[in-house]
This record gives structure tokens, C-alpha cells and sequence, in this order.
DNA sequence: CTCAGCCCGGAAATCGATTCCACCACGTAT
DNA sequence: ATACGTGGTGGAATCGATTTCCGGGCTGAG
């Protein structure tokens, strides 16, 4: 491998100089930029980015440690932190926690060891890792998930205002008995989701019941299995609320192995987009997050953060929009489906 | 920042030893090693991996770079490397290449300039960069996709094998003008689907027309520009044939928009498995691959040609399976389905 | 009792790029 | 004409961990 030295001595001038040519730091006799351009160019000499890194103790790097590869959610939101990432002249490497706080321990460990220049994690585990990072002054941004205790630079969707909006929705449609398939109590998104169909229960006079929440593991099994556990209930539900896309998957899955029809029997809304929601029969209603711009959003607060490592922590929320599509409208009830319907095209349009 | 010195300072020891310790390369009194391990702790001592690896002259990173993130054949493949890499004691960052030759460049450089261990990636673009990367001596996997002209571990899948299959499925349940929507003629998949189509054709004495042939772009919306501009022909045909995923549910969006019925109407059979392709109504068949295999084999690939860099190049090629669901059926023609059906679950036990 | 051999620990070189510092040449001001 | 910037260049220190090399101490055999 060609190193700075080799291109220095077939341009005849010093390593120092070869240096200042290649980062254009300071101004340099044009002559002998020529030199060492062509014997770089000769050499096909590439600077070793680990001796750079070492040297000006930093990287060029961001960790996206995100929570689950498989799940469309956190992959779109990869897509705006990248492009974000790019113009500020940045690499983004993938970390995939796999809701697994021990991988994610591990992506957390070798960002700190790599002295990355910045991380964006979507936290599954405990805070802690969040606070090593915090601590050992690397920029932090935590995405789509809330960590308790610690001051640092978050964005968030309105989980609860969403939720609430889903519920408020199926109870609008003439659904009575509406359960809460949600995720583990560890992971802000699946309180505040929870939270959000409690308070709409609430505001519109219905009983909470405990025995209509189902915390899951926010997978397409855990789905299924919570609404298998919801229809082998005394008194099932007739309607559902799924707190993300996987699960949601998992019970309209189980559903229709039950023979249980969606929407006449059960309705059913779930939290986050779902690609091609719109081909699955019925297709389905959900709560859709920004998830590009969420990627875009904590990009740009982590370059702030680099840029001024000093300044306040802020959180940025940003909203949700309910998609009403065929699960969660009966038939037989009345056709608020059209206009429900054809308000979400105009905001696709205009969103 | 603690480093390894303020370590041997406060264990009173040389930085020799703190080294010895840590990496256990070499025997070191207990006591010695004990007072060691406390002030690690105590200083909550991380080894800087950037120094490491500029003197070791090797990383313990792997890049991935794959073609799409978003799309869901990909991440399922990436989750196979991820567990090899991690029993193997290596990381693996992800780069989306985005189908972008570009932005798959910068990902390259930065994998040479970083010199990581390994790289696996299934190019979009120009086989220079693979090239580059063998010659820099790292060591390199393709995977899905078969560059030309060099001698590289690859691993593929049956491509012509599996068009096959999914076109002469479509021929036996009646279809009599089959499209063949593929990708850009670059790209090895695309070229390798396209010739398992005209062989089933041919093997059944059926004409190959270029006029059914599209080549689009192997995502969503190239599939439903191909799908229209099939039906608006003069002769639309009666099935079609896709080969990737996304370009299918395009496809499939552009036949519901146009309330084409499938399939009566249109049978389709797409390449590459789809999440929940069974709740898409009607149900989609599709040629599915071993995608976390894929990734498995790739990786284990990676390790070998890591261990030992001089071994002669090798390609894998694993099977594909034709997945018989209701996409691909006519309702009212013979029920051939059930014993395409049966001979796929044979295939599935057998490879 | 002596000497070879082994083991362990420390000093110092090393990886490759960057950057501080010293130096030189040239131009300008006094 | 001399002194004093100024801008460009090279030598050498530096980043932090690893690893080679060497010396000192200990053991066992002759």
C-alpha cells in the first residue's frame, strides 16, 4: 500500500507538503502541487483514513444504530438521514440493533472504539449506552424513541396524538369493544401509543379494561399471537388498535387464518405506514409518521450538535396523520369511509 | 479521553504490559495482570480502535454494501452476514448503495480508505470498483449480482432456473401471451431472468416477442410505467412475468388502478419473495430465494477468503422455489395449480 | 557453584497522516 | 542598506496502541 512518504519522495518534496496539497489547507507553490498531484495520480495513492483519523482524532463517520433492519419504518428513515449525511460530507454506516440490547450494546461499543463523528440511535435497550456516548463527548441524536434521564437531542413523533386519533376513529365508526395490541412497556413509543387509545377511550366515555391490552414485542409474531390471545377472550374484541406495522401484519394475519372478517367483524388500525398497506385486502387504515423526514430532521441536529457541541439539548416532534383506508370502517355503518378517504389522498397530495 | 498510558500509570506498569493483558497475547504475572484489569475499570478504559487497527494494519469491520435498503430482499440477506460476522468477531456496517453507481463509488472509497477487513456488496454499477478493491487486497464478496471479467467469490442464485420455473407455470395454467417485465441490461439478474423466460418459451414452442419484453429499473414505479405500457399495446398480453419484487407490486398497483382482474384477466408471477405477498389480494406467486442463506454463504465466503487470501476464487450458487399462490391461476382453468403447488413443497424439502 | 535457558517486564520503534516549529528567501519599509 | 514581516517549505513531534527487542531474574542441570 502507497503511503504519504512514497508520494513525497516521487514528487521530490516533503510528506508536510504532500499533505497541504491534498487537503488544500494552506497555499502551496503551484508547481510542486503539480508534482505531487501527478505522483499521486501515478501511484493511485489513497490517504489511509485510520492514520487520519488517529492523527486528527476524528472520523468522518456517523453510526445509524437503528432498531430493526427488517422493519420499513426505520429503513426510510435511513434514506433522509443519509442524504442529509451526504451533503454535509459525512459516510453513514447501519448498525442494526435488532431490538436486541446486547447487538446494540456491541454497534454502541464499537462506535465509541472507532471514535465515530456522530451517532443517530433509536434506543431498544437501557439508557445507559446512550449516556456512555453522551459522556465520552461523542454526538448523540436519539430517534423515534424517547430515553428517560438523559438531556440530549431527540426527535420524536407525536405518538399519543396519533393513537389517539386511531382510536378516536374506530369508536367514530361504531366499533364498541376496541383492544390495544402494543409493544414492551421498556420503549417510550409503546406507552405513549397506549396512552394515546386510553385518552381517547376516555374522552369519549368508554371503559378502559385491562383485559383488552396486549403488550407485544412489536414483531409480526408477537401480533399475531396477542390477537390470538384477544379472540380466545371471553368477550373478544370487535375492533383493534396495533401499535406498529409489524405487528399489525402479524394480527390481520392471524385474522384471516381465524376466518374473521375484516372490516364487518373486526376493524382495525395500526400505527406506522405499511408498504403496499393499499394492495392487502381489505387494505389497511394506519397512522403514518414522516419517517423520511424524521431521518432528515435528526440528521441536521446532529450536524448542529458537531458544529456546537456546547449548545441546549432540544426535542423536535413532529406529527402524524391518520390514512383511513377499508379495516376499520363497517360496512353497514355510515359512509364516512368516502370522506375520510378522500381527505387522506388530498394530504398525500399536498404532503 | 483515558488512553493505554494513564492505564499503566495507575496499574504501575508499562503500556507493554496493559497491551499484553488486554489482548492476552502473552503471559503476564497475575498480580500484575489483576492491578490491570482494576485501573481498566476504574478508568473506564476504552482501547481507541483507530490506533489499533493503524498499527495492526487491519479492522475488524466488515462493509456491506448492498443495492437497496428499502428493499426487503436485501435486509433479509444482510441479517445472514450480521450473524456470521458476529460469531466470527467481526461488525458489519451497512452502505446503501441506492442503485446508485455513484454513491456506491464513495461507499468503496471509503471502504479502502477506512482498509476494512472485508466488503461484501452486489454492485450496481461498474465492475472498475471491484476491481479496485481485489487489487487494494481486500478481501471482497459479490453476492446476487455476477460481475464480469473478474475472478471474485461470488454467490448467486438459480436466476435463469427460477424465470424458468414461474414462465412455464404461467404456460401450463393456460396463459397464452406472457410479458416479461426485467431490469437494466447491466445488471446480471436482470439479464439472467429475461433468458429463463425465452428458454421456458422456447422449450414449449411458444414465439418470443421483443414486443412483450420491458426493461425497467427494479423499482416500484418502473414496474407500473412497464405493466402500463404492456397493457396499452396493441396486443396487451394475458400474464406477465416480473422480475423483482418492488417492480411486481408496481405492477400489481397498476393493474388494480386499471381494474384489470387478476387472474382472469392477467396471471403474474414475480421474482424474489415479498413480505406478506399472501395478504395481497389475490395472493401473489413468486420465485423465492434463500435470501438469509445468501447471506450466510456470502459471509462464511468472506471469513475463508480473510483467513486465507490466496485461495482460487470460488461461486456459489444457491436454488430457487417457486411459490404457487393465487396470482398465477385461472379460476377456470385446469387445477394444475394443486400439483405445482405439491411439486414446490417436494423442491423446498429437498434443497 | 556456575552457566544455559526461559520467562517476564519495560523501553522504544512502529503504523501513516497531520501539524507545530524553525528556517529561508524575498519583498517592503524605514 | 539594514531590519522586519510574510509566505512557503521541510524536519520532526504527535496521535494511541502494538510489538519487537533486550535485559534482568529465576530455575534446573552439569
Amino acid at each position: 500500500m502507497t503511503t504519504i512518504y512514497d508520494v513525497a519522495r516521487r514528487a521530490r518534496v516533503s510528506p508536510a507538503t504532500v499533505s497541504r496539497v491534498l487537503n488544500g489547507r494552506a497555499s502551496v507553490d503551484p508547481e510542486l502541487a503539480a508534482r505531487v498531484r501527478q505522483a499521486t495520480q501515478e501511484l493511485e495513492y489513497r490517504p489511509n483514513a485510520v492514520a487520519r483519523s488517529l492523527r486528527r482524532s476524528q472520523t468522518s463517520l456517523w453510526a445509524a444504530i437503528i432498531s430493526d433492519i427488517g422493519n420499513p419504518f426505520f429503513t426510510s428513515m435511513v434514506r433522509g438521514v443519509e442524504d442529509v449525511a451526504q451533503e454535509a460530507g459525512f459516510s453513514v454506516v447501519l448498525c442494526n440493533g435488532d431490538e436486541n440490547p446486547e447487538k446494540e450494546a456491541s454497534y454502541v461499543a464499537a462506535a465509541l472504539a472507532e471514535r465515530m463523528a456522530g451517532v443517530i440511535i433509536s434506543p431498544s435497550g437501557r439508557p445507559t449506552l446512550i449516556k456512555s456516548l453522551v459522556e465520552a463527548g461523542i454526538p448523540v441524536v436519539v430517534i423515534d424513541r424517547q430515553p428517560r434521564g438523559i438531556a440530549v437531542d431527540t426527535v420524536l413523533v407525536d405518538n399519543t396524538h396519533g393513537a389517539e386519533l386511531a382510536t378516536t376513529h374506530l369508536i367514530d365508526n361504531g366499533y364498541r369493544r376496541i383492544a390495544c395490541i402494543t409493544g414492551p412497556r421498556r420503549i417510550s413509543t409503546a406507552v405513549q401509543r397506549l396512552r394515546g387509545y386510553q385518552r381517547a377511550l376516555r374522552l369519549r366515555d368508554r371503559p378502559v379494561s385491562e383485559q383488552l391490552i396486549r403488550h407485544a414485542d412489536f414483531r409480526k409474531d408477537g401480533g399475531y399471537q396477542a390477537m390470538s390471545s384477544l379472540l380466545d377472550a371471553s368477550e373478544p374484541p370487535d375492533a383493534v388498535f396495533v401499535a406498529n406495522n409489524l405487528m399489525t401484519i402479524g394480527a390481520v394475519e392471524c385474522l384471516v387464518d381465524r376466518n374473521v372478517d375484516v372490516p364487518a367483524r373486526c376493524g382495525i388500525v395500526g400505527f406506522d405506514e405499511i408498504p403496499w398497506a393499499h394492495l392487502v385486502r381489505p387494505s389497511l387504515s394506519t397512522v403514518a409518521q414522516p419517517t423520511y423526514d424524521l431521518g432528515r430532521a435528526a440528521a441536521v441536529m446532529l450536524t448542529e450538535r458537531i458544529a456546537d457541541p456546547a449548545k441546549a439539548p432540544s426535542t423536535v416532534v413532529l406529527p402524524t396523520e391518520l390514512r383511513v383506508r377499508d379495516s376499520s370502517s363497517r360496512p353497514a355503518g355510515p359512509r364516512q369511509v368516502c370522506s375520510g378517504a378522500r381527505r387522506t389522498a388530498e394530504d398525500a397530495t399536498s404532503g
